[in-house]
DNA sequence: GACTCTCTGTGACGTGCGTCACGCCTCCAC
DNA sequence: GTGGAGGCGTGACGCACGTCACAGAGAGTC
């Protein structure tokens, strides 16, 4: 790999707060490990089921992690923006992956390879507990996503998927706005129908908790918030 | 602490593979930051919500992983036999506990606390890649379970838990067998309820899958497992 | 063995929501 | 503009399963 190119990884992966105390020299031998891929929109990154140890440090774009059942039904389990990591779970065990990874925009990623992993932990020690870190925050995510599935309804499993997107909207943009998401979409995160999706959605529109502009969601966070916690 | 209780924390610990080939000082310091626990049976380990960041190494006895909701439905996570850890979630982020750890037998264990994770982690750089790997594996239970509440219905969820608590015993013990779980907890880990669970498994009985020898299921795991391919 | 407590089996009933069906919007291409 | 494809709204129907209710079986205690 040119040196230039190295340089180039360097720079994004300053990005990654894991790696923003490296210092130059570590930085670039970090980076002699990563091997950069672009893919277009629409296209898998990963595929399920398929073998692969590799982590992926997503540093443009947007991707989906869904599951899809043998009848073509679609759980999404996530979606990350850049600067974000995804696959650190094959990085250990040698399981096949258990999700899809699809590029919702086009993006850019690097990946590191897991038998580079422990080169990597030497260079950077926070990297293993920044991957402890982010493989705990998705047991906890995946914790709450089951109890919504056990005990609540799909009425109240769109609510809060409406709730969560619009405050994490409200956080980046100051607006708290659904919007890139059809209904289809809305309703895999719930795990439902995108026909009950599409239901809940208007209702709300009537009952004035959301206001629908085009195909926008505008919601009031603190109405939907109450009422989650009143059921 | 006294050196004796050391050497006795240093020999159970002996009993997990990552510790397994440390040297016995390296081993005695790491003792050194743990501290011995007993609980009897039926006595709350962890509790969902509560403030808590330490790991707990379980030497003996079995415990339950359950979240409750507020009308108090009950989800069970996983069911643990010593040897194996818990916890570990706290460890690098401050969040409060996501599920309680029940005891299910007296049970011993110890705790590290957050705190002395990165000494032992210099100690053993491998218990960084345990819990990688140990919460890689929770992951990918987490998503099987979501992929069952989403995909599939309650029969076929219960089928999956005797089958799964089957192959388990048969792999321990050689026989395919169910016991020790109510037909409630059953439910509880499938999701549904204590009737669907009995109704489900009377049926099976019927059929000839399982058959039923006092509050014992034993389980015929190659008709079970083609049920469950074919629906 | 008698008593008790928990666990199990099964009927009846109501309903949430998945599914099918179909017409109307919205957005983009040209 | 016009056309087409995908997204959306809503009615109708059926059934899986949660819930209530109660009787019978097992297992542990005295």
């Amino acid at each position: 790999m040119s040196t230039s190119s190295r340089a180039y990884i360097a720079g994004k992966l300053r990005c990654f707060t894991m790696f923003a105390d490296l210092t130059e020299g570590d930085l670039a031998t970090l980076a002699g490990l990563m091997t950069f891929k672009q893919f277009p929109k629409g296209s898998f990154v990963l595929v399920q089921n398929a073998q692969g140890a590799a982590v992926y440090f997503l540093v443009a774009g947007r991707v989906k992690v869904s599951v899809t059942s043998p009848v073509g039904k679609e759980l999404a389990l996530n979606y990350l923006e850049a600067p974000a990591h995804f696959g650190e779970m094959s990085l250990v065990d040698a399981e096949p992956r258990s999700a899809d990874v699809i590029a919702v925009t086009d993006i850019e990623a690097f990946a590191l390879d897991a038998r580079d992993l422990s080169t990597a932990i030497q260079l950077q020690p926070e990297l293993a507990l920044t991957l402890i870190g982010t493989l705990s925050r998705r047991v906890r995510e995946m914790i709450s996503r089951l109890e919504g599935m056990a005990f609540h309804d799909a009425t109240h499993r769109i609510m809060r998927v409406l709730l969560n997107v619009a405050t994490a909207s409200y956080e980046s943009v100051g607006v708290p706005i659904v919007e890139g998401l059809t209904h289809y979409e809305i309703a895999t995160l719930a795990g439902t129908s995108r026909e009950t999706a599409s239901r809940v959605i208007s209702q709300l529109g009537r009952d004035g908790i959301v206001g629908t502009k085009g195909r926008k969601i505008v919601v009031d966070l603190l109405a939907l918030g109450e009422l989650l916690e009143t059921d």
